[in-house]
DNA sequence: GTAATGACCAGGC
DNA sequence: AGCCTGGCCATTA
């Protein structure tokens, strides 16, 4: 399902084009399979955005935790969490990502074996 | 309108 | 393996 997170009814909607962007890119989010895993810039890129690495891990820094987008199965581009090991999101997202059959190893995830890239 | 920031990336050393 | 540098683009002050 899509996500639908962006309510643009309550959002000041700085530009359109830009919401376009954003909503591509929280639908791609959650279109990523449960045990797998994608990257700030493949998702960027499967939204048609690309180049726009940066700005798919600012939507998911103002996005809310409890929405549906999961958030937990985005890594950076070199298989890690993109938060500090002391931090509570880093071992959370770890534990997420182990609940649902992947392999960690060391803080960093295999994406050889878990990159999802679209269908 | 300019400058700084950021849950990034690829390349070079 | 790690660390640094430049580039990328939208947001924010």
């Amino acid at each position: 399902m899509v996500a639908s997170e962006s309510k643009r009814s309550d959002e000041p909607l700085t530009t359109k084009m830009a919401n376009e962007t954003q909503d591509a890119i929280l639908t791609t989010i959650s279109r990523i399979p449960k045990g797998k895993v994608c990257t700030y810039g493949v998702i960027a890129k499967l939204a048609g955005a690309h180049g726009k690495a940066r700005y798919v891990g600012h939507l998911l820094k103002k996005l809310p935790t409890d929405s549906s987008i999961p958030w937990h199965r985005v890594v950076n581009a070199q298989g890690k969490s993109s938060f500090p090991e002391t931090s509570q999101k880093h071992q959370e997202q770890l534990k997420l990502l182990s609940e649902e059959g992947i392999t960690i190893r060391n803080h960093r995830i295999q994406l050889t074996h878990y990159l999802w890239q679209g269908e």
